[in-house]
DNA sequence: TAGGCCATCTGGTCCT
DNA sequence: AGGACCAGATGGCCTA
């Protein structure tokens, strides 16, 4: 995972922390995705998926349709990554007998030669697929960074996602807070004192918007005053 | 050179 | 029967 490592502090931290929180993501692709136990993908015909950002998708059916035709022509051990394990010998023969049904040799070759372009035209869709999750999901484009790997990809959205129902649901219960016209009548909480009486009236939520003290003191808002408490908290960090 | 990542092939399983 | 999906195996490329 050399890529995790060129990321920013703040997306790998992100990143390594979604290792702890598949449930949400997962059900929802699962929800989205599934169709009678099998997943639709958009490039083939049924369709299925209309995510925002289709374009890739789109582009990867079109490719496919284009593929179909030459992809049969490639044998295995001539294209310059067709490194496979098994397959065919060199002289067009089955390594594995496999179970020594009717059709001829020239037929089963021509049905394996199908089946492997079926399956590469498959694979490319899938990662025409990730190349379009890429391209949306932030801190992927710099230059500096290298491209995501598939597995990075998958973890960065994952989390990125989680990020932005968080913050969905911190802004649905902020409307629900100012459309009830409430005054603060509780003193503020210790943890928004350093953004004053505005902030707290704003964001009566501090345990879920804003980071604990704790967090705070021993991050990024780091420092303590001439007495040895946090200048955010007045706690002992 | 070891390890990570990837593309490809392959056989098996499940579904339509 | 054919297609989609999956996991294992293999070899190439790249980087530390």
């Amino acid at each position: 995972m050399a890529e995790l490592k060129s990321l920013g502090g703040e997306s790998y931290l992100a990143l390594t922390q979604s290792y702890n929180q598949t449930a949400f993501a997962y059900s929802a692709v699962r929800s989205a995705g599934e169709a009678g136990g099998r997943v639709v993908y958009p490039g083939g015909a049924g369709g299925g998926l209309d995510f925002h950002h289709a374009a890739p998708l789109g582009k990867a059916a079109e490719s496919s349709g284009e593929q179909s035709g030459d992809d049969d022509e490639l044998l295995p051990f001539e294209g310059a990554k067709a490194g496979g394990g098994g397959g065919f010998e060199r002289d067009g023969k089955l390594k594995a007998a496999g179970g020594g049904g009717a059709k001829k040799p020239k037929e089963q070759r021509s049905l394996r030669l199908s089946i492997n372009a079926r399956e590469r035209r498959r694979m490319h869709d899938l990662n025409d697929a990730l190349d379009g999750l890429r391209s949306v999901i932030p801190y992927a484009h710099s230059p500096s960074v290298r491209k995501l790997s598939k597995i990075a990809t998958l973890l960065l959205a994952k989390n990125y996602i989680l990020m932005q129902a968080q913050a969905l649901e911190e802004m649905r219960r902020l409307v629900a807070y100012l459309n009830q016209g409430q005054t603060l009548s509780t003193p503020i909480p210790a943890t928004l004192a350093p953004f004053g009486q505005a902030a707290a009236a704003v964001y009566p939520f501090p345990g879920a918007a804003l980071p604990t003290c704790p967090e705070k003191c021993t991050a990024a808002f780091a420092g303590t005053t001439s007495s040895g408490l946090c200048k955010h908290c007045n706690e002992k960090p």
